[in-house]
Parts: C-alpha cells; sequence; structure tokens
DNA sequence: GTCTATATGCAGATAGAC
DNA sequence: GTCTATCTGCATATAGAC
C-alpha cells in the first residue's frame, strides 16, 4: 500500500508569482483538479485529463511522475488558493463580525471551488493511502481555517459584541456546518446553498448573541480569489 | 455514459424479512458496502470484494448482473437500513424533544455506518452517471429525514416546548450539520463526532429555545439496527 | 451454486523520435 | 517540450465444467 514517493513538481511554494511557471502544468493542474473533483481519483484517466488539457497522455509524464503526484499537486493548490481567500479576509476586515460574515457569504459565492475541494480531500483521506505531504496539506487547511474563525470569535468576545462562548467550539461548529452545506450540496446538486448558509448565519449570530441587522455597514461583496 | 441499464436483484422489497433470501447474496452485500464506503466505486475491485467474502469472483455475477447493480443494490441496502432506524425513533417516542435528541444520539451511535452512507452516496453522485432507482432511493433517505425532523419540530411548537421557527428550515438545518459532522470525521477520521454532535445538538435546542435540563428523563439509549 | 479458464479491453507508465 | 509507439498488468465480464 505504501507506494515509493516520487518527485517531481514537488515545489511547495507554487504559484510563484511571477516565475516564469510552465503554463502547461498549471492547465494541467486545472483540469486534473476539475476532473478529480467531479469523479474520484481511480475514476480520472490521466488520457482524459490529457485530452481535456488538449495534450498527449504522455506529456503529463513530463511534468508529473505519476497520477497520484498529479493528483497531490492539484490538491494542494487548491488548498493554497482557498487559504489566499483566508488570508485576504483576514486583512480586509477590521472587524469580527464583518469578518465571519464575509466568511460565510465566501462559501456561498465560492461554493463551486470549495466543494471540488471538500470532495477531493474526502476522497483521499477515504482512499486508504497516505502521504505526508498530502495528510500536512489537509491538516494545515483546517487548522488556518479553526484559527482564522476562532480568533475573530474571540477578539468578538473582547469587543462585548459576542456571547462568551468557547471559540474553538464556535469555530468547529461553524467550519463544521459549512462542510455539511457543501457535502449536500454535491449529493442534491439542486440544494440552494445561499440559503441553506444564511440560514445557519443566522443560527450563529444567534449563538453569538450577535444582531446583524444593528451594525451592518451594507453587504460587502466577498472577496474573490477564484479557483480555476 | 448512459450505459444499458441491467437487472437481477432487482427486488426492492429487500430484505423480505423471513423471506428465504441467499446469505450469500446478503454477505456480498454486506462486504460490497464496507469496500465502497472505505474506497471508491472503481477503485474497488469486483475481486477485492470476492475475495473479502471468501468466494470466486465469478460467484458475484450470478447474484448480480454487473458491479453497478451490485453498488446499488448495497447503497439501498444502506438506505433502508438507516431509514429502518428512523421509524423505530418514531414508533419510540412520544415527546419530540426525545426524539430529536435520539435521533442525535444515533447519528453518534451508528457514526460509523452513516458515514458510509454518507460517502457512498456522494460518490454516487458526483460520479457523472445516473439511475433512477438510485436517485430515488437517495432522493426518498434525505425526504423521510427531513419529515422525521420537520413533523417532530412542528410538534413541538404546538406543545409550546419550541419556539416557533420555520419547521423545515430547521429540520434542514439539523439534518445539513449532521452531514457536515460524517463529512468532517472522513476527512480527519481523529475528530471526535460526538463532542462535534453535542455541541450541535447545545446550539439546536438554543435556536429552538428549548433547555433539555428541564424535562430530562435521563438519558435512553439510542436505537441500534446496525448496519452490519 | 460454485468453481476454473479465458476473452477482451483499457489503464498507467516508459522509450525514444522529432 | 511534445509526440508516437508500445510494454505490462489488471479489471470486468463470460463460457462452461462440476
Amino acid at each position: 500500500m505504501t507506494e515509493p514517493i516520487k518527485k517531481k513538481y514537488r515545489a511547495s511554494p507554487f504559484l510563484r508569482r511571477g516565475g516564469a511557471k510552465p503554463k502547461r502544468a498549471e492547465r494541467l493542474l486545472t483540469v486534473a483538479l476539475e476532473l478529480f473533483s467531479k469523479s474520484d481519483f481511480s475514476a480520472v484517466s490521466i488520457k482524459k485529463i490529457a485530452d481535456e488539457a488538449g495534450v498527449n497522455s504522455s506529456l503529463i509524464y513530463y511534468y508529473f511522475d505519476s497520477k497520484e503526484i498529479l493528483f497531490q499537486a492539484a490538491l494542494e493548490r487548491a488548498v493554497l488558493q482557498t487559504l489566499q481567500n483566508y488570508e485576504m479576509l483576514r486583512e480586509r476586515h477590521n472587524n469580527p463580525a464583518e469578518l465571519i460574515s464575509d466568511w460565510f457569504d465566501t462559501h456561498i459565492v465560492l461554493a463551486e471551488p470549495i466543494k471540488k475541494l471538500v470532495k477531493i480531500m474526502l476522497d483521499y483521506s477515504t482512499s486508504g493511502t497516505q502521504h505526508e505531504v498530502i495528510d500536512s496539506i489537509i491538516y494545515q487547511f483546517y487548522k488556518e481555517e479553526s484559527q482564522l474563525l476562532s480568533a475573530s470569535i474571540e477578539w468578538g468576545i473582547k469587543l462585548d459584541l459576542f456571547n462568551a462562548v468557547d471559540p474553538l467550539r464556535a469555530a468547529r461548529l461553524a467550519s463544521t456546518f459549512l462542510d455539511g452545506a457543501m457535502t449536500r450540496a454535491l449529493i442534491m446538486p439542486t440544494l440552494d446553498v445561499a440559503e441553506v448558509i444564511n440560514d445557519l448565519k443566522d443560527v450563529f449570530w444567534e449563538h453569538l448573541g450577535y444582531d446583524p441587522t444593528s451594525k451592518s455597514k451594507g453587504c460587502q461583496q466577498p472577496v474573490h480569489h477564484l479557483l480555476s
């Protein structure tokens, strides 16, 4: 089960902005993420990815040592892009309630790429195979999300905007619910994600004892940094 | 993409209790569900299922016309068993708060089989293939769950136990969150599902304006009707 | 009902020409 | 960098003996 770990495109500092990155590799990663999120790892053939990207299947092995490496790179890229969104969220707000509200809205606007991310993480986690790199990517993702949320909640409590709830637990609650919304949307494509997330938002404010109408400065457009 | 629909083991009145059902077929369904939930459809080979069940791989084709039919039958069985649990839940309580509480607890106790169910539904839904039968099974599953919950909430409102929330939306909220708990547990196996679900329960009572400590008659053991 | 043997096809991966 | 050609193995599925 523990396959030999192959290398290439191992560089974690992805998307080195401005760097002369191979366009083909980027294109392949985008297509791969798209397909891996639609179907699952073993159902997606190298040929399908190549066809979709408009190249010969052999070329994939020029950029990535194996299908697994390609999968890993696609997942890493998706996580990093999502983390970048979180970072932008953080920088954009000087008010915890707005930040959290924006975080919910971001999940509505970016529902599609986030659904892909959830699906692909799920496939990996339940596949039985383990790779340190991927494990740590996923771990970091949830850690960052948890930190973003719990820090905001704590901050709101200090400002006396929120009830004195346990920040970590409340963060986990919100984060877990969002996973649920994504999962449900994957299972039932007809689901109105926005509606569900807004319902949750209401309940979450209720839990925090926060009245969103009181301090609303108009709904800012959520940050997009579109995945693929 | 639209494969010809094969038959055999087509009989939806599964588990006809008392009926002389082939033990081998049952065994195969159990093993199949187990494997399909661990990995994904295309990653699970017929041979693996056969090996695990201790029979020759050809035998599977004696009972099921194809791998897809086997998958479909396994999913159907899992859903029906879960629905049976819901039915037992319904019959066991004459108090909406207890019923809902028991519903949450059931998800803790039966986390493993329910995780399998969620995973397998997800795999199917995102596979791109469509089969009327499976679609309707999944649809029915969520419909029944929604009915169980919303009816209980409505009931509680009438009894003046709960706030006058929108029963359907509240039901969807709880149900979606549970999906999230299962998803998260699949992605991060170290997660303490019980803890997360109990947190949700608290928030849900809060939302319904219900104080669980007031009327607690001691925690009844949740219903099990173990999914293999 | 359960097995052995096998047909058939496609997937992942490599070698090497251009 | 990108392609053609090809090796190798395994997966689904079938035929047919017992």
